[in-house]
DNA sequence: AAATAAATTAGGACATTGTCCTAATTTAGC
DNA sequence: GCTAAATTAGGACAATGTCCTAATTTATTT
């Protein structure tokens, strides 16, 4: 493994324990035995070195993504995934607002790839009525809105889970959120669809959380 | 106003436009023709201003979070007074992870009032169940459901439409979520409840967003 | 193998940040 | 008008990201 590599594999597990805001360029360097005029050397700035990281993530989710997605229960192990790749760079996901209202560099790449994500969205989306797993009565304004929901609930759920439900376990936590999301299917389900969205709660059952106090 | 009065108000016009991070105590002084220790004489570190803004919020909310809330209508209209409230602070919502998850004092605040806001929300659901607006079926897990989708929108729509709504105003923003919060309660909805969401979209109309490109 | 060029590492300097401390100044109370 | 409190000003501190230059290591060429 590289300098290069060993700085942003311990820098991304670095920022997931403490967030990217409250681990110094020194600190980095110091844990890696290193100084920080060397950190510079490979990354001239804290930014840079984010967006390496941003752009790993985006690279593991499009390799997650993929065109075909048949069934509800397809639809939604493939969100499980995206939300394991998330949970792996949580310090992106915990830091994205701040980085992209204000980095214009990050606001430019990530508008370039939300647009695509919508997109897969709404043919996923389309597939799934095809097969009927999704009535057909799925289809203008409530496409947009359905993936309105789906957006916001993948793009947040790490920092609600962040500052709501710090005692549940990662497993936890991801099913919670896969049940909103199949949640959010469900009044559109076709009675084979709902099969499937009741099977794969099945499966999350176990991991749910139990108590709401 | 006093000084200390006109320092909050200046801090939080200053944070809603550049985010709390990124405007400094001295800025913060110098807008005010005043000096950094003057700032510190009133609010010893940053964190003390910014929980005098916190319960600022919470006060302006929990005067419009009332108990009763009979119909989907009013429930609705009070999420826009809501909206509307959190917007008035928008710096706020938009680091609160990182407050939160950083400091123990807002931590603990936060968990608070946010029990309580999950059981107000569940108590508005019942009453709009017995008024009849609801259906029946919605009790035990999918209350829980409900209520996790409406505390994740109304706690993130602000960061969403930051970095993916820029070119939003403000009212079609909050026409946009205030859709969304409708869209979760119209699986419940009784004829009378599916009437009232017509109706609160129908007025919200002018306001949404026409294009998603 | 020696010399030269390139890549890498180290270390210090800079402006900026939040925070703290002390002295100066203003205000209030008697 | 004097004393004490409240307020303001100003400097100092450690820590931050960034930058620049010198030292050192590695690779390439002669």
């Amino acid at each position: 493994m590289s300098t290069k590599e060993k700085l942003v594999s311990r820098a991304v597990e670095l920022f997931n324990e403490n967030g990217i805001e409250y681990v110094g360029m020194r600190e980095l360097a110091a844990d890696l035995n290193m100084r920080v005029g060397n950190v510079t050397y490979y990354f001239p700035t804290k930014d840079d070195l984010v967006m390496e990281i941003i752009s790993q993530l985006r690279d593991l989710n499009s390799k997650t993504i993929g065109p075909d997605c048949s069934s509800i229960i397809d639809f939604l192990s493939m969100y499980k995934q995206v939300f394991h790749n998330q949970y792996q760079y949580r310090c992106l996901l915990l830091s994205f607002v701040h980085l992209v209202s204000r980095h214009p560099l990050f606001a430019g790449n990530y508008f370039a790839t939300e647009a695509k994500r919508r997109e897969a969205l709404r043919s996923h989306l389309a597939s799934m009525v095809k097969n009927n797993y999704l009535s057909t009565s799925l289809i203008g304004d409530k496409v947009e809105l359905v993936v309105s929901h789906i957006t916001l609930i993948s793009r947040f759920w790490l920092s609600e889970a962040r500052i709501s439900y710090v005692n549940w376990t990662t497993e936890q936590t991801i099913a919670h959120y896969l049940n909103l999301l199949s949640d959010i299917l469900l009044p559109y389900a076709t009675d084979e669809g709902k099969k499937q969205v009741d099977n794969f709660r099945k499966e999350l059952g176990g991991d749910l959380p139990k108590t709401w106090k």
